[in-house]
DNA sequence: ATGAAAGCGCTAACAT
DNA sequence: ATGTTAGCGCTTTCAT
């Protein structure tokens, strides 16, 4: 029906109002002296053209074009989607818009991405990837600054902002302890990734400050219910007293908690359960529903969006690692206390 | 260490080889006559300096941007995320990059990223959503085509693709026939959602193509495994005999396959199961391994951003909803024939 | 108080 | 074969 608008310039706006684009400029971006009656002539003028500065054309001329490229190799998954809101949270105040491509893991992909994101004059880039382990950096010498974000670069002049998995494996730990268990085993992903190691170590390190031990080995398998339910196969095996369970994912936790209903132990009263992702439809479909450890990821996107921001100002380049810490999400899985019945049966006071 | 490096513009590239801007562009755009060794002058030149065309003076001058605005009201979230890579790989190809923008489901933060991307002149909009509930628009008159995609608009003069419920409803009861199930009970999502009442449309058709009774009625509930599990049992109790269960979704899939177990019911051999978006750490992690209908998201993208694509060259804007075909994904959870022990077994020949 | 002109980085048309 | 110039949309001196 309606022909296609076409986008209006300070030039056609200048004109309606019998102004020049100079003094056009001036009235509506409120600078230099204008006559109000002016300046509300070309305000109307502007407002009735439906006028849009164009922000290529503002740029060029401030040598700036406010936009950020954001790269990432989770194919925009569960980890780097919470990344990118905490990201757009940060930047959008500033007014920077974001380019989003994805690599596929194809680093040919990657580099086309970073090439058309430098010809684009992004004024920075930011990297995300699906959990941390570290990946060679998008490059080195590159005009504007990069920040890595649930990921980490293996150059170590690179910024990274990652979890801090050794926390949130505390975390889980201490929450365990202070519901009153003791005999806590761990079933975790593929000890290849760094960061099922590192929830292992800090695991580890609370039982130790409690003085108390692991119930046995710790269980590296895949990030899979499958494993979560074979796994906890072989820890009832090994350890039949065990009175809770802290999985390196929620995925884990999933299939680790059908096992342990197959074989009579209840949930938590037998058996306490703790995942690691947070991730909602999992963790709120498990039964009962699964307490867990929270990456803050949107936190890790904001905080790095920050770091790229100061960077972008002038800031000193910074390097290294940053961790954020993680959040416990406590829910049905480890209420109460078998020691304590009172606590066992919640709710009421 | 190293000092921050500066875009070299094609000035310095000029000076550098020692011609003049206009031959320096030749040069690298291969136009114009030069002789050979000028362009391996400059072509060098630019090598050496790490030159990058600004995409941005090119596109002032073309008049173009070629850029797109992706604007997301699922928060990035599981259905959108797969339509976006659709989207890149559209768009990719020819060389448009996208920025993306998340509304939260906040009209007014949506209507302000449309106007920043109206003024970074975007050549056209795609928007995304979560499931297909029918939504306002984001303007009307606006100076770039839109598309919604996973979503559609309240205005029929708009162009929506969505996927083909209908379509994936019947594709799943047909699949069941096939396998030999003939009393298929269905539990899907709310009765509000379109989404929902679509699918159970189509499995009823195919169900009347067929001749046969549906296992009682339509269980509309939540789309949450919890759900499932009640309903199964609802299910169950009403019709005991039911040999098949279709699932409005993987997440109630889920639930239904809890309940089945507990009930003694093994699947497939009592109860085939068909699930509802192939959700595949969901799909993959029951037990046996869902058989779903995937909604092909990523071609969903694919369509949407090639309409946008045609529409920026200047194709007539089309109007109304364009459905894509979804797609089967069979796996154990569908295996075999009651009736039919040789089926069921499977892999042998 | 307003207008004219230069310039941001680049390409295309025209001049040499 | 190479150089010069105008101009894309806008802001910002500097004249008037």
């Amino acid at each position: 029906m309606s022909e296609q608008a076409r986008a209006v310039t300070i030039r056609e706006v200048a004109a309606a109002a019998g102004v020049s684009i100079g003094t056009a400029s001036k009235a509506l971006n409120g600078r230099g002296k204008l006559r109000e009656e002016t300046r509300a002539r070309v305000m109307s003028a502007a407002e009735r053209l439906g006028f849009r500065p164009n922000t290529l054309a503002q740029g060029l001329l401030a040598g700036r074009t406010y936009t950020v490229g954001l790269v990432t190799c989770d194919s925009f998954g569960r980890f780097s989607i919470p990344v990118m809101l905490g990201v757009e949270d940060a930047l959008g105040a500033g007014q920077i818009s974001v380019f989003m491509c994805d690599t596929r893991d194809d680093p040919i992909r990657e580099q086309h991405h970073v090439e058309r994101l430098l010809a684009r004059r992004v004024e920075g880039i930011i990297v995300t990837g699906r959990r941390t382990e570290p990946r060679p950096g998008i490059g080195t010498g590159l005009p504007v600054p990069v920040v890595y974000a649930m990921t980490q670069s293996t150059d170590e002049s690179d910024f990274s902002v990652i979890p801090d998995d050794l926390g949130g494996g505390a975390l889980a730990v201490r929450h365990l302890l202070a519901t009153g268990r003791t005999r806590i085993g761990h079933v975790t992903g593929p000890r290849r990734f760094e960061a099922a190691r590192r929830r292992a170590e800090g695991a580890a390190g609370a039982l130790a400050d409690a003085g108390l031990p692991a119930a046995g080995e710790v269980l590296f398998g895949e990030w899979s219910e499958e494993w979560g339910r074979q796994g906890a196969d072989i820890l009832l095996r090994a350890q039949p007293g065990v009175d809770a369970i802290f999985c390196g994912s929620d995925q884990i936790a999933r299939g680790v908690s059908e096992t342990l209903r197959e074989r009579g132990r209840r949930i938590p009263d037998d058996v306490a359960l703790v995942g690691f992702d947070n991730w909602e439809p999992l963790a709120m479909g498990c039964r009962p529903p699964l307490t867990t450890v929270d990456m803050n990821l949107g936190e890790i996107g904001r905080v790095a969006a920050g770091h790229l921001l100061q960077a972008i100002g002038g800031a000193p380049r910074a390097s290294g690692v940053l961790t954020v810490p993680c959040r416990l999400i406590p829910r049905e899985s480890t209420r109460g206390n078998p020691a304590d019945p009172a606590a066992a049966s919640g709710g009421t006071p």
